[in-house]
DNA sequence: TGATACAATAAAAGCGTTTACAGAGAAGTC
DNA sequence: GACTTCTCTGTAAACGCTTTTATTGTATCA
C-alpha cells in the first residue's frame, strides 16, 4: 500500500543501499544513479519509515516533554519555545503530562532509552537519582525550572534576583510593612521567589512575619482567599507581593471588592508577566521571565548534549540561569499615572509574535 | 547497556517468543513461566523497546496533533484535551506546529503512515484532497475547528449558535446599530460566527453594513485598532461584538481610552470566555466554548477510528459539533449590576481542575 | 602488462520486537 | 492403545530501514 525502499530500489534498478544512501545523502553515489532514484523516489511518493529508521539507525529523531497536568499558559509558552527549537533542528516532539500521582512517574517508561533522543522536564518534582538512572542508561535530560544538582542540567529563571529587585522597588517608593502571596511550597521558584523578598526585608532592616505570607496554589481564586486573609491583619500590609500574575489579579479583585482602591489604598504586584498582567486594572507591576527562550534554550541543550554523546564529548553547562525583568506598570503606585500606551501592555506575545507570522 | 528481549529471554531460560507473549499478555503462557519471565524482567530493569515494537507490531501507539504557530492559550486547553485522552488511552502524544509558509504542510512528512497511528488537526487550513490523500493511505484524520467536506471527521464547536445567541441576547435587551470586530477572515471559525451575527439581524429586520465590519485578526492590539474605526463612525455603533475575547477586551480599552463608559455608553461583548474574559473591566459577556472537550473528544475519535480500521469497520460519525453556551456578565450592561462573585468569574480553569489535581 | 588504488554499488547483517507456525507433551475420547 | 484435542513453548520470518563488508569495474602507475 505505502511505498518501501525495496519499491523504491526496484523501480530505480538499483539496491535498497543505494536508495538508503541517497535518501541520507550518506556516502557518494553517481550522479546519474542519483538521479533515478530520486526520480522513482518522486514517482512513488515514498518517505523512509521514520520508526524503522530510529530502529535501524539508533535515533528516533524525537525530543521528549514532560510538563506538569496543570492549566496555565505559562507552560505553553515553554512548549512553544521547546517545539520550535526542536523543529528548526529536524526533530519531532512527543509530550507527556506529568502523572496524576506525584512519585509515579509513568513518563520514565514512556520515554525511556530508544523512545527519544533527550528528554526536557518542566517543573517536574524529581528526585536526583531517578534523573540519574536514566541520564546513566543514555537518555540525555533537562530540567527546566527545577535544579536538583548532582550534575542533573538545568535551566531556569533567576526567580531569586525578581524578587528580590521588585521587593527593593517596593521599599525604594516607601512601602514597610509587605504581605506575601505564596504559590505552592514545593515548587522551587515559589521558594526561591520567597526567599528574595525576605533577603531584600533583611537588608532593609526588616522582616516578613509569619502571618504576613498567606499560602496560595498558583491557581485562579486561591489568590482573592489569600488576599482576605492578609486584608484582615492589623495594621493591615501596604503593599502585597504575589508569587504569580493570576494570584495577584485576584488579590486586586478581593482589595476591590473590600473597598480599596489599587495603588491608593494598597499596592499590589506579581510576578510572570503573563497574559493576565495586561488586563487586570489597574494594569500590573510584575517581574517578567523569558519563558519562551526557557524552552527553547531548554530544548537547544538536550539535543546538543544528545548529539555530543555521539560526536565529541563537548562539556555542557551544569545550571543555565536567564535573567528576569523589573516591569513597572499602575497596581504599585510608583510609576507616573499618565499612562503610555505601550507600556501598559503586556509584553508576553511579543516574542513570538516577532520570530512567526500570526495565524489564528 | 540496556537490556533487550534477548537478555530477558536467557535470564528466565525460555525463549524470545514466551518473552513477548508476557509482556502482551497476549498467548496463554504457565503461570510459573510468566512468574520467572516477570523475576527476570524487574531484575534487568527491561522495557521493551517501542521503536522496535512499532516496527515489528505496525502500530505506533502515538497520536499526531498539529496546532497553529500562534500564542494562544486556547489551543493550549486544546492541547491538554488530546493529551488526557491519548495517554488515558495508553497513546503518545507527538506535537507539530503548522509550517510556517502556509500551504507548505510539512506535517504532511512528518506524520505519514508508520509514524502515528492517527492524526488530529486542529484549526488547519487544508485542501480536502490533500487529507483524503493521508486517509487514503490508512492514516486516520480529525479536523478540529475545521470542515472541509469530503467525509472528513470533523469536530467543532457551534460557532453559528453562539453568535447568533450573542446577537439575539444584544437585540433582545433594545441594542440596535452593531458593530462586529472580525478575526482572520480564513478561518471557518470567523466565517460561522459572521454568519451566526447577520442572521439574527436579518430575523429582525435589521443588517450589517460593510463599514460595520472592522478587521482584526485574533490578536492582541488588533482588537483596539479595529474599536478605534468602528468609533469613528457616525453615528457610533452601540454595541460591539468581537469575534474572540482578546480582541473585546482591546475593544474595552480603546473605547475607555476613549472617554466612554462600558457597557454605559457602549456595550462590548467577546467569544471564547478565555482566560482573559474574568480579568476585563467590566466582566466580559462572551460565548463560552467546551475547549478542552474538543481535543478530548477529537483524540478520543481519532483513536477510535483507528483502531476500527483494524477491527470491525464501525460506523464514525463524520461531524461533531459541540454546543456554545452564552455567558452574560457585565459588559453588556444587560445582568443586573449587583456582581455576584461566583457568575463574574470566568470558568475557564474549571474543567480540567476538575479532572486533574493541581500542581502548580 | 600486471599490480594498485579508487569509485560505485550490491549483498548481507543487524536493530528489537511481534506473530504465524510448528512441535512436544499432557489430557481426553472412543 | 491409537487418535484427537488442548496447552504451552520454541523457531523463524517478517517489519523497513542503516551500515558494514564484499564485489565489480575502471582509472592510475611503475
Amino acid at each position: 500500500m505505502v511505498a518501501t525502499i525495496f519499491d523504491v530500489a526496484r523501480h530505480a534498478g538499483v539496491s535498497i543501499g543505494t536508495v538508503s544512501r541517497v535518501t541520507n545523502n550518506r556516502d557518494r553515489v553517481h550522479p546519474e544513479t542519483r538521479e533515478r532514484v530520486l526520480c522513482a523516489i518522486r514517482e512513488l511518493n515514498y518517505r523512509p519509515n521514520p520508526v524503522a529508521r530510529g530502529l535501524a539507525g539508533q535515533q528516533t529523531n524525537t525530543l521528549g516533554l514532560v510538563i506538569p497536568q496543570v492549566n496555565d499558559p505559562f507552560y505553553f509558552q515553554i512548549v512553544r519555545g521547546v517545539e520550535d527549537a526542536a523543529s528548526d533542528a529536524g526533530y519531532n516532539l512527543l509530550i507527556a503530562s506529568q502523572p496524576q500521582q506525584p512519585g509515579e512517574h509513568t513518563y520514565l517508561s514512556f520515554f525511556h532509552r530508544g523512545h527519544v533522543d533527550a528528554m526536557v522536564l518542566v517543573a517536574i518534582d524529581v528526585r536526583a537519582d531517578e534523573v540519574q538512572a536514566i541520564t546513566d542508561r543514555g537518555l540525555p535530560i533537562i530540567l527546566v525550572q527545577q535544579d536538583v544538582g548532582a550534575n542533573i542540567p538545568s535551566i531556569l529563571v533567576d526567580n531569586y534576583y525578581g524578587a528580590r529587585a521588585m521587593t527593593e522597588h517596593l521599599l525604594e517608593h516607601g512601602y514597610r510593612r509587605l504581605g506575601y502571596i505564596a504559590g505552592t511550597d514545593y515548587t522551587p521558584d515559589n521558594r526561591e521567589r520567597l526567599r528574595g523578598v525576605r533577603d531584600a526585608l533583611v537588608d532593609h532592616g526588616l522582616a516578613l512575619p509569619a502571618d504576613h505570607i498567606a499560602r496560595g496554589n498558583y491557581l485562579r481564586d486561591s489568590g482573592f482567599r489569600a488576599m482576605q486573609e492578609l486584608l484582615a491583619l492589623d495594621p493591615t500590609p501596604e503593599a502585597i507581593f504575589a508569587a504569580n500574575d493570576q494570584m495577584a489579579a485576584d488579590a486586586i479583585m478581593a482589595a476591590q471588592a473590600a473597598g480599596l482602591s489599587v495603588p491608593d489604598d494598597i499596592a499590589v504586584v506579581g510576578f510572570d508577566d503573563g497574559p493576565v498582567a495586561s488586563y487586570t486594572n489597574p494594569p500590573l507591576t510584575t517581574v517578567s521571565q523569558p519563558v519562551y527562550e526557557l524552552g527553547w534554550q531548554a530544548a537547544r541543550l538536550a539535543l546538543d548534549i544528545s548529539r555530543a554523546d555521539r560526536d565529541t564529548a563537548a562539556v555542557a553547562p551544569r545550571l543555565v540561569q536567564l535573567p528576569t525583568k523589573l516591569v513597572v506598570r499602575q497596581s504599585c503606585g510608583c510609576s507616573p499615572s499618565a499612562l503610555d500606551q505601550t507600556s501598559r501592555r503586556s509584553t508576553w506575545t511579543g516574542n513570538l509574535a516577532e520570530r512567526r507570522p500570526p495565524t489564528r
